[in-house]
DNA sequence: ACGTTATTGCAAATCATTCGCAAACAGTGA
DNA sequence: TCACTGTTTGCGAATGATTTGCAATAACGT
């Protein structure tokens, strides 16, 4: 069992669940991956999992802060939290739909600020920006 | 008819549109308040609405910029756009469900300036923070 | 390896959103 | 105001997304 699987297994165990091979298999389907949407995922592990379980093992992985759920429009994907990765805000192309992830310290500060200076105590932001990329720009009508 | 729906009607009128009474009466019922799920709006509605009329009159009212979508965690609400209101983004509190509009001029402007740093050229972007209002934030354990 | 408990797969239920079509309505000109 | 034409609505059914109940299976501790 690699070092990230590890990982999850020792997640999973301090909070007194199941290290079961469903779960870790998910994990690993969304390393290094750009966030996913559960059709995406399902599609992914097509065969390996049922569609509930996959449901249910996203719910306890967002709940132990595994992974989060961005917005895309009004859709959302999935993808590993900051544990894991790097970043959690996006430049998403509505052309071809790439996504660019972003990883803005100064970003998270003004938001911050921000909400201090509405007396409220953030625990959670999404900052989500659609458009064009360079290449899809040139191209756009 | 009052001034705000000579407003709804006009925009209708200027796009090749019908001005019908249930799209007046969509408009009406999003005015002074604040975002609504679609499961919140139809039940506000109660009996003058067909579903699936609601879902056909916010589709055709989010292209022409009279509603937005916000999202709140991972589902969505819909508020008047910017044009009838004042703010476009939200200080959500996960306690009392309070939602707090901010309108930060200078939150605008980083963001887009953020994405031009990325070769990428906004059209729309969303900022929502979630946490404890001032209130709920005393009484936390 | 064994028994207990958590987790999965399956099928069906529920909730959200969209579609097809006939009936009703809004806009236009006489 | 009336008839005509094209839109829009309401209804019912279809589709898509997510959740639930339950029996079978796999993990955990001993």
């Amino acid at each position: 069992m690699s070092q990230i699987n590890y990982e999850i297994a020792t997640i999973l165990k301090l909070n007194g669940l199941s290290v079961t091979k469903q779960r870790v298999y998910v994990f690993e389907l969304l390393e290094d991956k750009e966030p996913l949407t559960m059709y995406e995922l399902y599609d992914l592990a097509k065969g390996q999992l049922d569609r509930a379980s996959l449901y249910r093992i996203i719910t306890v992985f967002e709940k132990l802060g595994i992974v989060q759920r961005i917005n895309i429009g009004w859709k959302y994907k999935i993808e590993l939290s900051d544990k894991f990765a790097e970043h959690h805000h996006h430049l998403t192309c509505l052309k071809c739909w790439k996504i660019i992830p972003i990883n803005e310290t100064e970003l998270e500060t003004f938001v911050d600020g921000l909400a201090v200076s509405h007396d409220f105590h953030p625990t959670e932001h999404q900052v989500e920006v659609q458009g064009y990329c360079g290449t899809c720009e040139i191209n756009r009508k």
